[in-house]
DNA sequence: CGTGCGACCTGACAAATGTCACGGCCAGGT
DNA sequence: ACCTGGCCGTGACATTTGTCAGGTCGCACG
């Protein structure tokens, strides 16, 4: 089974993995939410899940997958290789994580691997989940840091958030220190290529 | 000829494509600066070049294949679809523009037309196009906000551009009140997500 | 030849931001 | 019972940021 959010990418790797005469694509979904009942009706050995998908999380999709069908094996692709993310995905309960970037003619391999059970992870970002680490921020930094992403003010999350100001500004200061970062933008900037949001 | 950064998607796209029995790729590649020496080599009547790419922008990457090779048609395909990416894709000579969420059916079909020598837009993109407009920033004043995009301070931003720091606020500001935006964190983020940057 | 526009600069000002020191509340472990 | 650490708040402070009003210079256009 294919969940991908760019129709373009998902008919793609069907083509892909229909060259291969032992896999076969039983389901395709574009959106997160999407993926637990195509899964329940088509009952796939392998689903492979997109990070980015609209409705829900590629991460939070496994999850629900795992609770409502804790037979199907998951095999990540994603874009981007985000240390957080690798990590986030593996407690979440895939049992692969692959990059777009890897040449293709390993995908089917990567498949067949999953559905064995073996796990299937990539050398490089694994080395990268170790020195990165998991992430120094509170749960409530984390919090207020997404809130900053998109550039509000000070103001702004305190509203969203239902916080002080004072607080607010505490919690950016204490994000900022913790990221090694100058000012709010950089912590946004080196939280989110860490996957810490 | 196919040229995109990421390997995965690049050959599940290969392999779409050659489900066509009048299609053929004669080559792949997934850097913007091997763009124009594959062509040259292979001599491809359509290239597929996705606008993300590192060596050199897919943009950069088209005008340099049509002034090296004019006959060459040339479709983009990207990720994102940035209402600026499509003028600026178009004004460089590109022939077609399809967003990743169009449907795998219809790739083909635009390969056909391209190469063929028909235009292929991607028509909602066309609309906000229109609506959107060209970028409204001076040449200096989008230098000034690309450098402020990782969240560089005015004095860093100076000292990079070897402006004044007052010049420097001043464009920030004026990139700030064309945009809309409230502060420099927004106006980054509405000129990228209108491809002005 | 004036007129407009963009780039660049200065100086000054209010507002927002980042930092620090302080405190209280609560859940967890020793 | 005690300590620790996360979370929330206050108040004060220096720095940074955003805005505004002025001015010079070069260039393109009618």
């Amino acid at each position: 089974m294919l969940a991908d959010d760019q129709a373009l990418v998902r008919g793609a790797l069907a083509a892909l993995l229909a060259l291969e005469p032992d896999l076969e694509v039983v389901a395709e979904v574009g959106r997160g939410d999407e993926v637990v009942p195509a899964a329940a009706q088509h009952r796939p050995d392998v689903a492979l899940i997109d990070v980015e998908m609209p409705g829900m999380d590629g991460i939070e999709a496994t999850r629900a997958l795992k609770a409502a069908l804790p037979g199907t094996r998951v095999l990540i692709v994603t874009t981007f290789g985000r240390p957080g993310f690798l990590r986030r995905a593996m407690q979440a309960g895939a049992e692969g994580f692959v990059v777009k970037d890897t040449p293709a003619r390993q995908l089917a391999d990567a498949v067949r691997r999953v559905s064995s059970g073996l796990r299937v992870v990539d050398p490089v970002l694994a080395a990268d989940s170790l020195v990165a680490g998991e992430s120094p921020l509170t749960p409530r930094e984390t919090d207020v840091l997404r809130a900053a992403s998109d550039g509000s003010s000070v103001a702004t999350i305190a509203g969203a958030l239902f916080l002080s100001e004072g607080t607010v500004r505490n919690h950016l200061s204490s994000a900022i220190g913790k990221t090694g970062a100058a000012n709010r933008a950089e912590a946004v900037r080196i939280a989110d290529t860490n996957g810490w949001l």
